[in-house]
DNA sequence: AACTATTCATAACT
DNA sequence: TAGTTATGAATAGTT
């Protein structure tokens, strides 16, 4: 690295590898973060001092879920696997969402939660901004949805009891609430496919006004 | 790196992306290996790339003993909290918690699990959009209060450095992630207190930029 | 896959 | 323990 190379063996003078380990561990955590981020990659990392303490670092969620998802992954194998690209592997997707769920706790805790105790970084807070982001988008389609849904029944009673079309629009309220009995869309298309990648979601930028 | 600065963002062309992620996920595992052989340390990587293909490296014995070695010593010292935040009664405090996080849970097994299982009325899509909405802007908030806690630290040096007062904006970038030490800041009011009530929160309205 | 111009990480030093 | 600097390494863009 600098000053001089580096020969590849332990480092014998004690405070040196003292140093360098803090320094290195610095720089191996850095490392794991950018590619994260670069290439949207979820990347756990335990470090264990010679002395025995441990140093960790989960780029998505915790580390207990992310070695959940490494012991379904990698006992699987990849032998008979055959069938082709499975788009979505249950078992895997079910993994994703507990990390999505330990990242949301771990956010929760933070806001409300005593503070001192949670340290999330700004790849963290950007993480779990965008899985919020993804939420809301969903949430609102859901309901714009169910209010569809609502006004074209309203609309088929209208026919019926009046025998001609309706050439207003109908539009039913959208904060009365009074919906809970109608079924939900049956597809609202996984945001994590269609809109991976994109960074900001507005609703206005969407084309809805909510 | 070489030849143009990075941005700390995800790499959006496909293939820069996959180029990117193999070069770096060498460059990160040879980092690990080094530092545990210089520092004596034992390391334990997990990659999942975006397409969730599993990427390892055990420095000593197995991933699993590893993995075991980590459960133990993490397992630790979470339970003991005793000096809470007076300000709010704890106990319901947590209550109000495990709510959110339930609901919450909801809305994610209903977007991203099966369907047909999960029912989410107007009234529940409502709540969780507002928490929601509330959670994205502690985050927002937070993220700025890195970053203008980033900017004070910036503008000292400056000063120290010119003995001159700097008139200008001193902007951090904001996508850097590089202020994971910066202490969070202290006091993120309680949006259920100063928020309650509100309906649609856009950070534009709130005078932020993001 | 190989090549560089650059940026980055860090070993030695303070 | 923390900050600086000279130097070696890593790598982004390119071929």
């Amino acid at each position: 690295m600098a000053r001089g190379k580096v020969q590849l063996r332990r480092i014998e003078n004690p405070v040196h590898r003292q140093v360098t380990f803090c320094k290195r561990r610095a720089g191996l955590l850095k490392k794991a973060r950018e590619l994260s981020v670069l290439c949207d990659a979820d990347i756990g990392i335990i470090i264990f001092s010679a002395h025995g303490k441990l140093y960790d670092l989960a780029t998505t969620g915790t580390m207990d879920g992310l070695i959940e998802r490494y012991k379904s992954a990698s006992g699987e194998g990849v032998a008979a696997d055959g069938c082709g690209d499975q788009r979505v592997d249950p078992k895997q997707e079910a993994m994703v969402l507990k990390q999505e769920i330990d990242l949301l706790q771990k956010g929760l805790r933070y806001i409300y939660g005593n503070r001192a105790n949670e340290h999330m970084n700004v790849d963290e807070l950007n993480a779990l901004e965008r899985y919020l982001e993804i939420w809301m988008f969903n949430i609102r389609s859901a309901k714009e949805g169910m209010l569809k849904a609502a006004n074209e029944i309203l609309q088929e009673k209208i026919v019926e009891q009046h025998g001609l079309i309706d050439v207003g629009m109908t539009i039913a309220d959208q904060q009365n609430g009074h919906f809970s009995t109608v079924p939900l869309l049956e597809e609202i298309t996984n945001p994590l496919t269609i809109l991976s990648g994109y960074s900001t979601c507005r609703g206005s930028e969407m084309g809805y006004s909510f």
